[in-house]
DNA sequence: GTTATGCATCC
DNA sequence: CCTCCTTGCATAAC
């Protein structure tokens, strides 16, 4: 069967959301920024919008660097209020969720989705729901988005990626070999740096080159799974369903301490927000959890992580609290130096409620 | 088989 | 000068 898959990317989002609240915005670049209270301007931009781009500054630049670089367009610099983006994306999500067969949100401002049954397996049916899908998001809260359609999730987040902003990439299966081919490997979705640069180094540069190369070699080189997912990414046929409802898997926070210390009280204190953020997801999802992570990034940028895993999931809190000053006292003998940044995760998820009905569904364990 | 840790990717 | 979050995997140790 012919599928049509699809990934929608908001254009430049965070910043977008900005300048819709804002209109004035739109003639000024606007740079959105993590600012990570160590400095007065400490941190990094984490979206510019296109006019900001234009003069060079990109996300996960330092913020006193954009800054240097607008100087003189009187830029707007805003501070990221991921709550308010989420809102939007929540609404945006369950939107085009009534426009597709299976919608599989990926993070805040993308998504992957299925339309092999609406489209009837047909390509210009596809455009027609994409280009539908676009204006539903831009009637619904004026924000502009880049789709990719494809034979596949590679195709698909690849093709979103070739055009935006606010653009719409058609990739049929029989010119799908014709768009990759060409391509850097990198451009490939699970392909980033590392990857890049030992593929590079065997001689293989394009997605043609990659679609070519002997699957021994890359097995040998990458392990089974993942050589057998580039062979399939070159070649578009990666074969991995689009799913709905995807659980969390884990929660975590990191901070940015005021000051370098390897005193975990002083650490665990510093991260008591983040604790309580942490909480209140779990309250909210109603899950509990099984493994707590302490999380140390060291003075040097490396980071060391320390877990415990309980016999049972804990429903309760405040053992995360009294389990991150173990761990962290722990990493921080093991370290040598100081902490820079801190985080705590938690992970093994599973929901609390009792879920009479599903247990009656899926039957007794025999 | 399960747990701990690091690595790579991506946002 | 260097933020923050999620997922999956490899590997070693238990």
């Amino acid at each position: 069967m012919n599928r049509l898959i699809g990934h929608i990317d908001l254009d430049y989002f965070y910043a977008q959301v900005e300048e819709v609240e804002n209109p004035a915005l739109r003639e000024r670049p606007v740079i959105v920024c993590v600012f990570s209270g160590r400095t007065e301007d400490s941190g990094v931009v984490s979206t510019a919008n296109y006019r900001a781009r234009d003069f060079g500054v990109h996300s996960g630049m330092p913020i006193v660097s954009a800054k240097k670089r607008l100087e003189g367009t009187n830029p707007a610099i805003v501070r990221m209020d991921h709550e308010k983006y989420e809102a939007v994306s929540a609404r945006i999500m369950e939107n085009v969720n009534q426009l597709v067969d299976v919608l599989e949100p990926t993070g805040i401002d993308e998504a992957f989705f299925d339309i092999t049954s609406s489209a009837d397996g047909d390509y210009d049916r596809g455009r027609e729901i994409a280009e539908s899908i676009k204006k539903s998001v831009f009637e619904s809260e004026h924000l502009t988005s880049s789709i990719g359609l494809g034979r596949s999730k590679v195709v698909a987040k690849l093709g979103s990626d070739l055009s935006k902003p606010n653009g719409l990439t058609v990739i049929t299966p029989e010119k799908t070999s014709d768009v990759l081919g060409p391509l850097p490997v990198g451009k490939l979705y699970g392909v980033g740096p590392k990857t890049s640069a030992s593929l590079n180094e065997i001689g293989i540069k394009t997605v043609a080159d990659l679609a070519r190369a002997d699957p021994s070699d890359l097995e040998r080189l990458f392990g089974r799974k993942f050589g057998a997912y580039l062979l399939a990414a070159a070649t578009g046929t990666d074969d991995a369903p689009v799913v709905a409802g995807l659980e969390p898997t884990q929660f975590s926070r990191i901070v940015t301490l005021k000051e370098d210390t390897k005193d975990p009280h002083e650490v665990v204190s510093q991260l008591a927000p983040g604790i309580g953020y942490i909480e209140a997801k779990l309250a909210a999802s109603k899950m509990s959890f099984r493994t707590v992570s302490a999380i140390g990034i060291l003075t040097d940028l490396s980071t060391k992580t320390r877990s415990k895993t309980f016999e049972t999931p804990v429903v309760g809190v405040s053992v995360i609290h009294e389990e991150a000053t173990v761990l962290f006292a722990e990493l921080a003998s093991s370290a040598g130096r100081d902490f820079r940044r801190a985080g705590i995760r938690v992970s093994g998820l599973a929901h609390t409620e009792d879920q009479s009905s599903l247990s009656e569904f899926v039957g007794t364990p025999r």
